[in-house]
RNA sequence: GGAGAGGUGGCUGAGUGGUCGAAAGCACCGGUCUUGAAAACCGGCGUAGGUUAAUAGCCUACCCAGGGUUCAAAUCCCUGCCUCUCCGCCA
């Protein structure tokens, strides 16, 4: 949620920012709003101030023994009028928020301006793209071949976008999220979180989802309005809501193994084909939470600790500085790690690292006490996925296939595979 | 699922329908004292919004949330959410 201070002061200014994401802010509706709703105040306060005022003076005159009775009728006409004017007041109040928790974060300065995905700006590269000898398959082809994909049994079970694993490719699969949630805790100072599944409205409106992206979650059919995580980062995030953090715990890193749900509608026909987008994934999501000044220089250290892991992987893979025009509703800044897949032929996201500045922080209201002030402050908070682990798995498929059709492990995770180094189905 | 208790400022915790934005303690900040510190003493110390040049003053709202009663609600009533205790059931 943008301050709305900075609607109400720098307009102009404001409005032109969002432009770069392809957002029109109806500026027109803002103010007529913001006029309506300052008069409307005023009025309210005036009366609550009468009311106020004369219920007092009833008070002392009955504390005298006095009679009240014409102040008492005096304050029934000002209820009549204030009555109405709160309502009114209350909606409008409420319409400006509506307005306001669908406005987008503004782009942070470093952003590229862009239109879409083509605007994206390489950063760099690690590694070449992995060359063979034959001709490679893709994960779909070799997880069928060795029978440890059953992509028809996942549609029998549940429908498309849902797949089975079996055997050395499921426990490739558990090798990926140990191995990424013992590197993040034991070498970058994450704390292992585990956190629901299932989150209420109020979460998701914290991290930014709600009200706008209602079509992209699963809600369950419960009286409490519960939806299935689309990341982890709802219930990570949320770990701080309404909270004010004392500045000594500051930052504060979590790290969280969650299966993640989303309903893709809008993606009909899209990566169809394999694991690439499902309906439920694996994904391992480290979140920051830190203070104003510290948050760029903590989405540098983000980024490189996802990139360790590739690198542990011995994955090919480009940094992408996402274009003003891709980058997601409440990110100030993001930074996508692609990684090489030979079966694609192509870099496919594989992470996205991203701070929000105070945006989802003003919805939280997360706070922290600065020892300057005083004063409790905003947070800023960051996230980033470490990694997501089913395309991790593609990426591991497709990178050590063998000309045979096997899989080789990769060396990091052969303890993770009790020794084993090739998956043969 | 049944029975009960409760949700008040950063924390603990008082609060009889009217001068309660809320006692007291802790924490924190400033000061006195001290070579310095501690102790003691004195003072300060919530958030948001409106008005304003103002981080001054004044005004408004906020005692879990939402309704209601009343001239007036932290206080009374209803609903919801959450926490705790006991019983039952259960991985």
């Amino acid at each position: 949620m943008l301050d709305i201070k900075l609607l109400r002061g720098d307009l102009e200014n404001t409005a032109e920012k969002l432009l770069t994401r392809g957002v029109k802010l109806d500026k027109d509706h803002f103010i007529h709003l913001e006029t309506q709703r300052k008069a409307l105040q005023e009025k309210t306060q005036t009366l609550q101030a009468e009311r106020n005022k004369k219920s007092k003076q009833i008070g002392q005159l009955k504390s005298k023994g006095e009679n009240a009775q014409v102040v008492m009728q005096e304050v029934s006409h000002i209820n009549a009028e204030l009555k109405s004017a709160e309502e009114q007041l209350k909606t409008l109040q409420q319409a400006i928020h509506q307005f306001i928790l669908e406005i987008p974060n503004i782009p942070h300065d470093s952003v590229p301006k862009g239109k879409n995905e083509t605007d994206n700006q390489e950063i760099r590269r690690w590694g070449t793209p992995t060359t063979f000898s034959f001709e490679v398959k893709d994960h779909v082809l070799l997880g069928e071949q060795l029978k440890l994909l059953n992509n028809d049994a996942a549609s029998k079970i549940s429908g498309a976008r849902f797949t089975v694993l079996h055997a050395g490719l499921a426990r490739l699969q558990r090798a990926l999220i140990q191995f990424m949630l013992d590197t993040h805790t034991q070498q970058h100072g994450y704390t292992e979180t585990y956190v629901p599944y299932i989150v209420n409205a109020e979460s998701l409106q914290g991290t930014g989802q709600l009200p706008k992206f209602a079509e992209d979650l699963f809600q369950l059919k419960a009286e409490q309005g519960f939806y299935l995580i689309p990341t982890a980062e709802v219930p990570v995030t949320n770990i701080v809501r309404d909270s004010i953090i004392a500045a000594d715990d500051l930052p504060l890193r979590f790290v969280a193994h969650t299966p993640c749900f989303r309903s893709e509608a809008g993606s009909y026909g899209k990566d169809v084909r394999g694991l690439i987008r499902q309906h439920q994934f694996e994904k391992v999501e480290m979140v920051q939470i830190v203070t104003a000044e510290n948050s760029y220089q903590a989405l540098e250290e983000l980024t490189a600790h996802a990139e360790f892991i590739l690198q542990q992987l011995q994955l090919p893979y480009r940094v992408m500085n996402l274009c003003s025009g891709d980058i997601g509703f409440s990110a100030a800044k993001t930074y996508d790690l692609e990684v090489w897949l030979p079966g694609q032929n192509c870099y496919r996201e594989i992470s996205s690292c991203s701070n929000f500045e105070n945006f989802q922080a003003r919805r939280m209201q997360a706070r922290w006490r600065n020892p300057d002030n005083k004063k409790p402050e905003l947070v800023h908070t960051l996230n980033g996925s470490g990694l997501a682990v089913g395309r991790c798995l593609v990426a591991v498929m497709e990178n050590y296939q063998t000309q045979e059709g096997y899989i080789q492990v990769p060396e990091v995770l052969k303890p993770y595979m009790g020794g084993m180094d090739k998956i043969m189905g």
